[in-house]
DNA sequence: ATCCATCCCGTACACTGTACAAGGAGTGCT
DNA sequence: AGCACTCCTTGTACAGTGTACGGGATGGAT
């Protein structure tokens, strides 16, 4: 029997919900509970950021001490993967259903995940570190399998496909989503925020050569409403494309 | 005057490009240089990963102390940071030109781009948490820009198309080399990572239900060559399916 | 000779994740 | 009743982190 430490510390585990499937659960005399646990680092990961989540500021506030976490969790690294797959939740694959336009679905679902990634800047930075392999991210992965499969792409280019579209969104998603923590962190409205960095941008005169054609693009831009408008304009217009170019391949029987 | 400490601290401070105009440079007794302790922080990150750099190590890999560093530096991020724009060299501007189908030098933007997150692991988290602002990261969406603007796409499209480009292949990138980082990790060839991967997944009751559409798709993928050999060509077919898609709002004149 | 900028280092502080061993609380058995 | 046993919690300790602060060392300019 491999002990609990092992496993944590063994390499060769890439996901907590492969190696331990049997959660440990029920809770003991100070009411914790990995359930608990969780979202209360999840509170404190949206409040504080990847950086501010420590098992010591985390126990004090479950009214318990930082060992105590230990009972329930192998590792710190162990509590963001089940936060990880916790906020995946907030996609709910019931709403997106399993029949309908290909099209729509693949909108909903994009658009759901793109949401996710906003509310919560740390997952980005954790999607690039964990693998999200657990019930909540595997049951969205599902449906965005489903969608694919509907558009009538052959087999073998359906993980193409679902990647191409979702590999975007999380790209998207994630710079969205730290645009939004840096303005955040400035105590700047988006707008405000957007401005002076391409006033920034533009007074440097160490990368005006490099920067000129895109300061046209940037201001374009700016005309045309709020960086919010802009987020959201961008990223419909980017499904489109998406969306086009899936069906094209599909005629041409690719 | 604002004190270098202070500026590190400021929340406002997007990037250190944008503030730190003046970098320090001219080695001093100990032979130090800000790119020599960038070039040293790149190795470094490329063997032991973003948790295995710190200023005492790359200090004594320097052969100087700790502190030494911070007269270059403000903060190890800043390191980061500058580690960060350096590794876009890589992806040589002047090699793909501003000439010729703008297809063929997407998808060579996209490829480089791919090749080098992939060359380090480490960056994918980065792209998370820092805005890539620097002279060389700058070149490189130029490079890009100015491909977009080919394509024929009118003025306030461009950025939604340079999103769904470079954000999927940013995504893209991300999962191979956390993937291949894993394996690496575990020891195992990235093909017998892989079907380890995938008997864990399949033996799992657990998530069986939600699994088994996807176990079919697996497996089809595995059947058709190596690992090395799917991410390729998975990427290439996004890439088309994406072009596909520009070239289909090209024509629709949107 | 003095001053000053530049560069480097020793020490110290607050904080991190977590290994280890000891304790308490509850339950069941004898 | 006493004992054993499992489940849960805690205190202490360690090695490591980023970096603030003050003090040297060096070399060139005055």
């Amino acid at each position: 029997m491999v002990k609990a430490a092992d496993r944590a510390k063994d390499p060769a585990r890439s996901s907590v919900w492969l190696e331990n499937r049997a959660p440990r659960r029920g809770s003991g005399p100070a009411g914790l509970d990995r359930d608990r646990i969780v979202a209360a680092a999840i509170r404190m990961l949206d409040a504080e950021g990847l950086n501010g989540l420590s098992m010591r500021k985390l126990a004090t506030e479950l009214g318990v001490t930082a060992m105590s976490l230990y009972w329930y969790v192998d590792t710190k690294d162990d509590i963001i993967e089940y936060a990880v797959d916790s906020v995946y939740a907030e996609i709910d694959p019931a709403a997106i259903g399993t029949t309908g336009d290909w099209r729509d679905r693949l909108r909903t679902l994009a658009l759901e995940y793109r949401r996710m990634l906003v509310r919560h800047p740390w997952m980005s930075p954790c999607a690039g570190k964990y693998l999200n392999i657990g019930p909540n991210s595997v049951a969205v992965g599902a449906r965005i399998h489903e969608a694919i499969r509907d558009t009538g792409l052959p087999v073998h280019r359906r993980p193409s496909a679902m990647s191409a579209v979702f590999q975007f969104v999380y790209g998207y998603g994630t710079i969205e989503s730290q645009f939004q923590r840096r303005a955040a962190e400035a105590g700047m409205s988006q707008d405000t925020f957007y401005g002076e960095s391409l006033r920034a941008f533009r007074d440097d005169a160490q990368f005006m050569e490099a920067l000129e054609p895109m300061t046209e693009l940037l201001d374009e831009r700016a005309s045309h409403g709020s960086v919010d408008e802009i987020w959201d304009r961008d990223f419909a217009y980017a499904l489109d494309v998406l969306v086009a170019g899936i069906e094209v391949m599909v005629a041409r029987g690719e």
